[in-house]
DNA sequence: TTTTGTCAATACGGTAGCGTATGGAAAAGG
DNA sequence: CCTTTTCCATACGCTACCGTATTGACAAAA
């Protein structure tokens, strides 16, 4: 009666990865876990995938497109100032952010894969460049001079890495009126 | 002629285990290859160790008194002004910090394993709370008042762990000057 | 010198995951 | 209707690790 067809698509599987990678760690990134929890064998896996690798680099290919181009263009879809665009992307950085498998959740993660995984420290710094230079352009806009807006954007950055970090180990130390102290005082002119 | 007596101790095991987690992750944390490494076999372990459980939780408590107590009285003793302390404190988390293994390297590794371990989770919260404190402390000392001193607090820890976790991935996005621009920011009276 | 205690080697059974090989079912295309 | 493609199940060998049990080497104590 129901749909027989189960049909998953690597998509489903890199899904199902980030959501083992948020809950159990890195070792939970495995086939036969994943096979089970997606309710049907490795046999599928090995028709999408040619092995375990494969699904790391594509997960983290994917999550390195997700991550970075997708809230840039969201924030600047929206328009405002420099200083609300800066609010907004806090908001991400303290909220799950949008899209869907965990967002933030699985970047702290993803940081700590990258201790033991090539890949992952090349796509982290990747990513890390492109933020901190929008970050800076942003505390540009906002009227900081060149020294100072890069020191506020690698302030930011930083802090964002923590407290994603320190979410992803469960306890939250950050909250709205932090990140609004910390606007404050990067912005405010000397 | 050389050395025959191995002898090795629980320390022994408990360091060869945070030079794994430093280099290979948390799984390689294991028996065996701790054994391998360490140049003798699994039978050494288990007369050490009731089980691999057991060794994590050495580890962890190990982590707990070196990581927090030990700074703090370190950066006490020094004396001197609370923005010197808090430079100082700053020095740590950009260098390997004091004490063996991996110092400050080890941490980013560490809250990512708490990601998976209810007991890491514990540990962290325990040692976070007291450094929040203490850093509250000292921003008091240096002038500020409650709710500032909290919120400077909060972000100068969320920026360490964000370059700590930052660092662990192999790049260092953090400079001297960064922190400096930080402390005079947060420190300046309005 | 026995005896006891400390530390490590060896051997074993058990589990879990990887990757391959092969076959089957169902839809898509001709 | 038949064939091809798509997707998954099953079965297998292989490796790595865990934990236990037993034994052995060596040192200190008696």
């Amino acid at each position: 009666m129901t749909t027989k067809t189960i049909d998953l698509s690597k998509t489903d599987w890199i899904e199902a990865g980030f959501q083992a990678l948020i809950t159990s760690g890195p070792t939970a990134v495995s086939v036969e876990p994943l096979a089970r929890q997606l309710g049907v064998t490795k046999g599928s896996f090995y028709w999408h995938f040619k092995n375990r690798t494969m699904l790391h680099e594509e997960m983290l290919n994917h999550w390195e497109t997700v991550s970075t181009e997708r809230i840039i263009e969201l924030v600047e879809s929206t328009g405002g100032t420099a200083r609300e665009k800066l609010e907004q992307l806090v908001g991400f950085a303290l909220h799950a952010s949008p899209g869907k498998y965990g967002g933030a959740r699985a970047e702290g993660v993803l940081r700590a894969w990258a201790a033991s995984s090539e890949r992952a420290r090349k796509m982290l710094a990747r990513i890390d460049k492109r933020r901190r230079a929008y970050l800076t352009k942003l505390f540009k806009e906002a009227g900081l001079e060149v020294p100072a807006a890069r020191h506020a954007a690698d302030i930011v950055y930083l802090a964002s890495i923590g407290a994603q970090t320190a979410r992803s180990t469960g306890h939250t130390i950050d909250h709205l009126s932090t990140w609004d102290h910390l606007l404050d005082r990067l912005l405010e002119q000397t």
